[in-house]
DNA sequence: ATAATGCATTATGAATGCAATTTGACACCA
DNA sequence: TGGTGTCAAATTGCATTCATAATGCATTAT
């Protein structure tokens, strides 16, 4: 499961070389749809007709309805016998029992990323790091969530555990809709970027343990975050 | 995402209250082949002619090629790209990095099983892990490993959180394959038997981190037993 | 004799067609 | 007015058909 496409360090001049890419539409289908979904386009709750979408995208039901099924294995819309799709809505129950499972598997990422990280990736978080706390201390609400992100997943990345990258991937799709980071309070941004700097600690100590247990308090504090800000309380 | 069908305990009388189950033939199938690939009748590595499993099954290729794709992504099968499905195969590395997930999951449904396990359950893992001893020493294998699986899906049951049951019951559907039980050494299955000895006693004392604890403990020993048996040593 | 090429066969990918189910509107009746 | 029944339109589930790529085999050239 490489990421190759992320990395930006790939040398030029192979692409007459490099084998043809060629993608089945369901395959496409299947990764728009999910974008769609898990960045917001499509509201949860709302209906998926087929035929809509299939002008939308302009492909015939077939590989449509087998991107669907997928989706809905990933639990992001809900298929109704006969009744058509819906993409799924995510509770507060929901996310009550997302957040401790992604928790337990950011806790092995953390584990396992002190054990085998290499020097280079460690740079790579730093730097990350470092950009991310610049943006709280300029009030940048979304470069500092990207930045943020991209720091649970290059310690998820070091982990160099597929499976586990690709659970948590999974279930970061489903949460993400709730979109919970608008508000967020000063003092809960505060903590957030504390919490951070205990984790480079001990990532950079190698401390497995340690950061283990504080990647795990730091999922729990962050459902708090979103707790209170689907509660409008905050 | 109940697990209803599950539950030995139901009270009877509802059945006439319960929604009629209908089932699409997609859905249906997904069952079916993911039941097939993980038991073992469709052998790792062997290539899945669309055509033959539609006779099989008497249905046409539309609801087979959409249960495909879901196994592909819960993957159990391959899907390479005009080129058909394939039946995932499991290699040691697969399970390497299988298994300290799983223990992962384990370790949380222990500290959540233990924060609101009902003296029902309780009672119900006490007798199965009775019954699991005495197969223990009877020497009576099969049965015995029914009788764990059981106890382990019960307390995933009793932690109450169907994410994480779902998603330990995809790697445990993966692993199931490997097909490591057949030969176990006598000291692992009575060091075996010791680890569900101390899971009963952290259980009954509601100690959360010290299940939690055996628990990833436990799955790391399993997997040093299935790589024992994989490698033929021991 | 061996390797490479071209063709026929087969399997897969996607589109279309048809039957079954659901949905909504409207009439009818208590 | 509220509830029930009927029917047409729309939507879904599955089968079938068409298009395209892969595979096996015979042929040919070296």
């Amino acid at each position: 499961m490489s990421d190759s496409f992320t990395s930006l360090e790939q040398s030029g001049g192979d692409s007459a070389v490099a084998p043809i890419r060629r993608r089945s539409l369901h395959d496409e289908l299947t990764d728009r749809l999910r974008h769609l979904i898990v960045e917001g386009d499509l509201s949860p709750g709302a209906k998926v007709p087929e035929k809509q979408l299939c002008e939308r995208f302009g492909v015939s039901r077939t590989p449509l309805r087998e991107a669907l099924k997928v989706l809905a294995s990933e639990g992001l819309v809900q298929l109704r016998p006969n009744r058509g799709a819906v993409v799924s809505q995510i509770t507060l129950e929901d996310l009550e029992e997302t957040f401790p499972v992604m928790g337990a598997l950011e806790a092995l990422s953390g584990e396992l990323a002190c054990a085998r990280i290499s020097d280079r990736e460690m740079a790579a978080i730093r730097e990350a790091h470092e950009a991310m706390v610049e943006h709280y201390e300029r009030g940048e609400l979304a470069p500092y969530f990207r930045r943020n992100q991209e720091i649970h997943e290059r310690i998820l990345q070091a982990a160099g555990n597929p499976t586990l990258t690709s659970l948590h991937r999974g279930l970061t799709g489903r949460v993400r809709r709730a979109r919970y980071m608008a508000n967020m309070s000063a003092e809960r941004w505060a903590r957030a970027v504390a919490e951070h700097e205990e984790i480079m600690a001990a990532l950079e100590a190698r401390d497995g343990p340690r950061l283990s247990r504080i990647l795990k308090d730091h999922l729990a504090n962050k459902f708090e975050t979103v707790q209170a800000a689907l509660l409008g309380s905050d």
